[in-house]
DNA sequence: TCCTTTAAATGAACAATGTTCACTAAATTA
DNA sequence: TAATTTAGTGAACATTGTTCATTTAAAGGA
């Protein structure tokens, strides 16, 4: 059993076929590349004016179709933000995770392979402001908590970054690890949110990363000194 | 020369007056109490509903006046965000000032000193968390770059925090100072940020608070290790 | 080929909200 | 009391999110 999308079908989320079950009559679904055309031209507006810009006509003008399609294809506008925001996530954390694979650093220096980290944060933050900033917000009205998915991403990341400590003197134990990761990733967090929109600094990039360089720094020390 | 404010005169932000200048006829102004009424029932809707109910004509009709007069005195809604966030960063800055003061400890008791001012942070958070949020936020388009009040107040804090860390043991000279209070408090603040809200934790302000020791910890310790 | 069926697609219409403005009314001085 | 000035009003407009009755296109069946 495996997933078919064939033309005439109706499109759902995940539909699945055997070989030639009965299907009712009545027009095929294009929904799918519909989907397709208004979900790139959501993430254009997206990029270009943030989440404001991601009205619902304006959307609908770009894709090429009606504004009542937007509704029929998504539900409302903040299901298409959080459908984004699931891309994201994961463009993120591949980022993430081929910013390690090239680094190229030995496993054993933990310093490092945490800076790369952060550097890969900082980068991803710099070239994609405003999807990174879609992700913080969750929905337009800015109102309700995290949504499921946000969880499962984010402990993607901590667990990247759990294992990037494994090596590390001083944090022999998970425990130890999965609450050093969640220290130092959410201090990370706070600097890139604070410094690289700060027009004070000559270079915000440079700033931020000696402002993590500081703190993760101080923290492998200060844990290889206290084994 | 000292601020004058006659009910027969318009209401006009810093207006100074000597004795007995000519003053043209016509109906003296009433603003500075219909304003402090709308301020204060934005201010309502803020912590009660976030940014999303400081709707105009909420706002209006809990003030007891009309919509257009919202207009009139606060110029558009944005501004009367700006204003309220100005009120909060002061509560902020006193409250950090306050648990300091309150604390007792000594001025050598650096560490001891930051978590203090780290559990006012959380504190201020945890209690006033829809007027906090709006302090991020700037305005309810989310767009646009932080106001010049935004700077001002940002340094304060810092201020305060490079006077804590001044009796630190390996933070000789200001510069290193001030990047580790901006390190440091960037951190904070990223912790704050992400754990809070987390409903996964049982406590979050525990998590949080233990969180921010492991940084603070272990920068204070690394640096004094460093010296 | 033409009819029937089905769901995609549409766009007019409604609701909520921000914002403006011509007008009204009140308070003060002359 | 009249004139003047500005606070204050609320209707009206613009923008945007959202719904829904209707239309249209694509398929199967006759």
């Amino acid at each position: 059993m495996n997933i078919v999308r064939r033309p005439g079908w109706g499109y759902q989320e995940g539909m699945t076929d055997t070989q030639d079950s009965t299907r009712p009559r009545g027009r095929p679904a294009l929904a799918p590349e519909a989907r397709a055309q208004a979900l790139a031209a959501a993430g254009e507006l997206l990029a270009e004016a943030g989440l404001n810009g991601m009205k619902a006509r304006a959307i609908a003008e770009r894709a090429g179709v009606s504004v009542g399609s937007i509704y029929k294809l998504f539900g409302d506008i903040d299901d298409l933000v959080r459908e984004l925001n699931m891309l994201t996530y994961r463009d993120f954390a591949a980022h993430h995770r081929e910013a390690l694979a090239n680094s190229g650093l030995d496993e054993s220096d933990v310093h490092g392979r945490l800076m790369v980290l952060a550097r890969a944060y900082v980068d991803f933050v710099t070239r994609e402001d405003a999807r990174w900033r879609a992700l913080l917000t969750f929905n337009r009205r800015q109102s309700g908590t995290a949504p499921s998915y946000y969880t499962q991403f984010e402990d993607d990341l901590f667990n990247l970054v759990i294992d990037v400590l494994a090596p590390a003197p001083g944090l022999d134990d998970l425990a130890q690890r999965e609450a050093a990761a969640r220290a130092l990733w959410a201090a990370v967090h706070g600097i890139v949110l604070i410094v690289l929109p700060n027009t004070a600094y000559d270079s915000p990039v440079d700033a931020a990363m000696s402002q993590i360089e500081m703190i993760v720094g101080a923290f492998i020390r200060d844990a290889a000194a206290r084994r």
